[in-house]
DNA sequence: AGGAGTGATGTCAGTTGCTGTCATCACTGT
DNA sequence: ACAGTGATGACAGCAACTGACATCACTCCT
């Protein structure tokens, strides 16, 4: 007889996304989201270091992705042509999970808490990004704006795309909004 | 005899900047920090909406002096000229309070918590900015761009500021950084 | 085989952020 | 004088989060 059932924090993820899903992050305890996982509260916190964060623990592999696509652009390349490429691979891999991402992004929008840890998520991949330019030989602040701009459009594009249901695809919006930036930066 | 010390907010922001900063965010109470002004924790959360929220209660200023800025800039002007003259006139502002400025920044950037506040704020003031160009006629997406872009030139320019102790003034590397910006941006 | 860990979980008590509700009472206007 | 009014205090209570200790299927070592 074995003692648990496996993968408790999946059960988690799964039990927590339905309820704040359902009756709103705020109206959610971490005691309901427990039990619905057939857990208990302190279990919870063990897995995940507080109520926002249950929602944000698959992000590591979206920030994985970006820094890969900064680190195996050709020499040749551009620093802003660089994180086009990682904005680019992030679109392909938020355009296959498209109905999960749309899920998750209106919870997050419809609770200020949640919305301020996704921006601190964000703030956290601009700075892995901006190392990661300057691994390149990208000197400071360059690197920084880069990869700021890179957030900038990255949130935008993701913004129209969750909004718009059923036009263009994310890596296409991606690229029409990056387009968009240089002209907006363009020297006049 | 009068029945309260007037300004109690004030003394609340004052008790909360002094604590925060012997002690850490962290390792201080609401109650402490009512204590101090000689008040009770029910009254700070009369005040504030919650712990954080005492140390970003005078941002509305610096919003209000930046859409002020976009606003009144020549009609001529291209929405990043916009945007800059905001940058600018917030340079301004913070030197002026300089000693004030890296005071606060160094409680926040010592805690998470508060660095999540920080960034929803910058995103609420990049939201307003927004829509002050689109009075301007400025269509989207070129506005959240504009918008969240100088955002990004402002935290980047803040920030080398803050760090480098008596070197160039705020307005000075507020202008570099957006230089640079363009020099990144710029069609390749 | 058996005994000593090991690690994920449960239990429980406690702190603190935050809220609702009602009482207090100097001040204000009539 | 007298009825508000508004800022504050007092108090009870919920929920997020933490530390300390117990449990016990599983694993590894001899």
């Amino acid at each position: 007889m074995v003692r648990w059932e496996p993968d408790s924090r999946g059960r988690l993820e799964e039990a927590a996304l339905a309820l704040y899903g359902e009756r709103g992050f705020d109206n959610t305890t971490v005691a309901e989201i427990a039990a619905r996982a057939g857990l208990t509260e302190r279990t919870f916190f063990r897995h995940f270091a507080d109520k926002r964060e249950v929602l944000f623990w698959g992000a590591g592999g979206l920030e994985a992705l970006m820094v890969d696509a900064v680190t195996s652009a050709p020499a040749s390349a551009s620093p802003l042509d660089a994180v086009a490429a990682a904005i680019e691979a992030a679109g392909v891999f938020l355009q296959d999970r498209r109905d999960y991402s749309r899920q998750r992004q209106a919870i997050i929008t419809a609770s200020p808490e949640l919305r301020e840890r996704e921006l601190i998520k964000l703030a956290s991949l601009a700075s892995a990004l901006a190392d990661t330019l300057r691994q390149r030989g990208v000197e400071e602040p360059a690197a920084s704006l880069t990869a700021e701009v890179a957030i900038a459009v990255f949130k935008i594009a993701f913004a129209r795309w969750v909004e718009e249901t059923n036009k263009k695809d994310l890596p296409h919006v991606m690229r029409d909004s990056l387009d968009e930036l240089r002209a907006v930066t363009a020297l006049s």
